[in-house]
DNA sequence: TGTTAGAGCGCC
DNA sequence: AAAAGGCGCTCTAACA
């Protein structure tokens, strides 16, 4: 008899690396662990006052399924307890409510990284005690809370009879989930995701070791490459007011400084209040020494060393005097005075201060008063943009912000403007060192970039990869997001990653086309089918029937390079790969036209042969949209507009279900009285891209009973990540045989696994390509 | 000070 | 025919 064990941890919530509650930082454990078995009456609990005091979760030899909500969590925290190790080796499976729900809603975006709370009430469960989560959000540490008050939290109150909270309800929300699976007939389809799930839990424990000192190495020549490139720029840059330095990160800057306009920057400075009119100045007080009476300016005065008072020379009123710089002795020139009249400052006479000089308190005009403020600064600009890259922004005049991408300033390439390409390269450094090594961010006094990730000491970073993400039910990755390297071809970040074992290398393996044998197996098209067990080239065989000659003769001319038609049909080749590219993802022949250049009739004739070449994808597609419009529902979308849109879906035969909402329709269908229409490009896209998705799932799933099967080879192989089509690996070479074998042949047998789970009979071949090497930038296609 | 939208760009 | 799919991270600019 075989039972199902729910369980759940409290753990210490210190954030490490990025990670929230890093299950790979020493400071947090499990501070509560609860449980409850298949038939148990009440949840059990656990609680560990400290990391000394942490037991690992026991698991019955009965129990044949752990589940849990965002289970990946809960595992890492006891990832290596031998309980857990000889659980999976007898076959031991898990179900995760939270990836079990994104599944059963067809990814729809609400149920991503879904809450428990959000989703118990609706199996039958109830909401949990809110005090625990306030003290999480006002930032107590999971230790610091109440422990009646936590075990409350996770196993429910004495009220609820322990039978309730984080673990009952779990319980509950997964029984529910069995049955809403069975009835969609989705049931072995999250089975199978769920071994996936197991093996991205591996990938993030096991993670990808950073070479340091290479990674150092490089930073530092990107990084005096970069100030060489941004010594060159600044020569370019017209001079600039104070108060405004040029940023060529900033898209606005770039765009003014090409195309021209104005700037609009913030400075301190003087402003005119309006109820005076004058220039606003802050309030102030002066003592001010009294002459008979009237308070006197002291700078207007001087002070007599002897009495410290303060006197005047009162010039005569005829203009002689000081003002006009003659000496003055004896009688004025131009009256009858005596020159000047000195008066002295009043005092008191009597009182304690008697003798001393008389102030009085005056208001007079402060410091000017200063403020942030708006200025401009126009630039004239070097050339005029094209208005298609008229962006949404506008610049200090309200002007059009026009785009400075990569494919502007690749355009621009013909004008005869000097730093495109100095600034092309900044950029790229930029772009580099704060995504893949590490940057400092002066405003956030905060540090950027992958390897603010990498644990130290053991240079391991570990990244996230995501179940509950995505509307295709693809993977994401996250802090940091290991699913974005630049390939080779684009940086040489891919060095970085090595081997953790001493003479150890890196194994990537990764699918051919994947998405193109997907779109075979899906349409069930003949063609397509014949073709990629023919192993043709696609690209080739697309120009062969746009440029009506024979596969053959055009594989020839595109290839082979001593072929006198070579050059000009490479680039047939070329306009032939992007097309099918752009084509996957459903764009239109304007589109294409405009992207590759090509003659817009060409593009037509494009789509047109490949519509007679396999006439079955587009059938495929019609039934896909058919299919969505028909079960449609209305709903309102108040996120949106409140306005009436529709939700349709499609289920794949594995039992995924991709779901499609409506838009607002475009202009053409708006005339013909269409309010709302579902995105063709859409519908194209999910179910291939969604299901090669899967089909990586579970095969990786495949690949990780294996690994449990080996031990992990012995110690001596680990999974470390996934990129949608391909799998890396971190091995020693004395299992490089074995390993690779296996690694083939597990993920060439798509067509046998989903003949096994779903009966399907697919007729094409899943071909993978490994490559080895030192790192993942140096390495070589092996063949087995 | 922190949040958010938009742009840009890395990957498949 | 007509609407280029899916992610996450960094940066700026605007706003509360």
């Amino acid at each position: 008899m075989s039972k199902y064990l729910v369980f759940d941890r409290e753990t210490e919530n210190h954030e490490h690396r990025k990670r929230f509650s890093s299950p790979f930082y020493d400071k947090n454990w499990t501070v509560a662990l609860g449980w409850k078995k298949q038939g148990d009456k009440q949840c059990s609990a656990l609680y560990f006052p400290t990391k000394e005091d942490e037991k690992p979760l026991q698991i019955d030899k009965d129990v044949s399924i752990l589940v849990g909500h965002n289970l990946k969590f809960d595992l890492l925290f006891g990832w290596e307890d031998p309980a857990l190790k000889a659980f999976f080796k007898r076959g031991g499976r898990i179900w995760c409510t939270q990836y079990a729900e994104y599944l059963l809603e067809g990814m729809h975006p609400d149920s991503h990284m879904i809450a428990m709370d959000q989703i118990a009430e609706k199996y039958g469960g109830r909401k949990k005690v809110d005090a625990v989560k306030a003290m999480w959000e006002a930032g107590f540490l999971t230790s610091q809370i109440d422990k009646d008050m936590l075990l409350d939290y996770l196993i429910g109150t004495k009220e609820e009879k322990r039978n309730s909270g984080d673990i009952g309800n779990t319980e509950l929300i997964f029984l529910g989930q069995i049955k809403r699976a069975m009835k969609l007939g989705m049931m072995t389809m999250i089975q199978a995701r769920m071994d996936g799930l197991l093996a991205t839990t591996e990938m993030e424990f096991n993670g990808l070791k950073i070479d340091v000192p290479e990674a150092a190495r490089r930073m530092k020549i990107m990084e005096s490459e970069l100030a060489i490139t941004e010594k060159e720029l600044e020569s370019y840059i017209p001079e600039l007011p104070v108060g405004l330095t040029f940023n060529w990160n900033s898209n606005t800057h770039k765009s003014c400084l090409i195309f021209g306009g104005t700037v609009k920057y913030k400075k301190s400075a003087r402003y005119i209040d309006p109820k005076t009119g004058k220039y606003a100045r802050k309030k102030a007080t002066e003592e001010w020494p009294l002459f008979d009476g009237e308070p006197v300016d002291p700078k207007e005065a001087t002070i007599d060393k002897d009495s410290g008072l303060y006197f005047i020379e009162d010039n005569c009123e005829q203009g002689g005097g000081y003002t006009c710089g003659m000496e003055i002795s004896g009688s004025c020139e131009y009256c009858s005075c005596t020159g000047l009249d000195t008066r002295y400052q009043d005092v008191f006479t009597s009182g304690k201060k008697k003798g001393a000089g008389r102030f009085k308190k005056v208001d007079v005009p402060g410091e000017f008063k200063t403020k942030i403020q708006d200025f401009f600064f126009e630039f004239p600009g070097y050339t005029t943009p094209d208005p298609k890259w008229q962006g949404a922004l506008t610049d200090g005049q309200g002007d059009s912000i026009y785009s400075t991408n990569d494919e502007v300033i690749t355009e621009l390439g013909s004008r005869d403007i000097p730093f495109l390409k100095a600034m092309a390269k900044r950029s790229a450094l930029v772009k580099d060192l704060g995504t893949y090594y590490v940057r400092y961010d002066d405003k956030k006094k905060d540090y950027k970039g992958m390897l603010t990730c990498v644990l130290p000491g053991t240079h391991i970073v570990n990244h996230s990869l995501n179940h509950t993400n995505t509307v295709t039910s693809r993977l994401s990755s996250s802090n940091p997001n290991l699913q974005n390297i630049p390939r080779g071809d684009t940086s040489e970040v891919k060095k970085m990653f090595i081997s953790r074992f001493d003479g150890g290398k890196m194994l990537e393996v990764d699918y051919s086309q994947l998405e193109v044998v997907v779109q075979g197996m899906l349409s069930g098209d003949k063609n397509l089918c014949q073709d990629l067990r023919d192993k043709v080239d696609f690209h080739c065989k697309r120009v062969s029937a746009w440029k009506k000659v024979t596969y053959d003769e055009a594989k020839k001319w595109c290839k082979d390079e001593k072929d006198p038609k070579y050059p000009e049909w490479k680039v047939y080749r070329t306009n032939a790969k992007v097309f099918s590219f752009q084509r996957a993802y459903g764009a239109g022949a304007n589109l294409i036209s405009q992207y590759t250049g090509m003659p817009i009739d060409d593009v037509k004739d494009l789509i047109e042969a490949e519509e007679i070449m396999y006439p079955g994808v587009t059938e495929f597609n019609d039934s896909v949209e058919k299919t969505v419009k028909r079960n449609a529902q209305a709903f309102k979308d108040w996120a949106r507009d409140g306005k009436v849109y529709r939700r349709g879906h499609w289920q794949a035969p594995t039992g995924t279900m991709y779901t499609f909402r409506s838009y607002d329709a475009p202009d053409y269908l708006r005339e013909k009285g269409v309010t709302d229409t579902f995105m063709p490009t859409e519908m194209k896209n999910y179910p291939v891209q969604g299901t090669g998705g899967e089909i990586v799932q579970i095969i990786l799933g495949r690949l990780f009973r294996r690994f449990v099967e080996t031990d992990n080879y012995g110690g001596l192989a680990l999974m470390c990540n996934t990129v949608h089509d391909c799998v890396w690996f971190d091995f020693m070479p004395d299992v490089q045989e074995e390993l690779c074998r296996d690694v083939k042949e597990i993920m060439e047998s798509v067509p046998e696994v989903l003949k096994e789970l779903y009966d399907m009979d697919v007729d094409v071949p899943f071909p993978v390509e490994l490559e080895i090497g030192d790192n993942l930038y140096d390495k070589q296609v092996i063949h087995i």
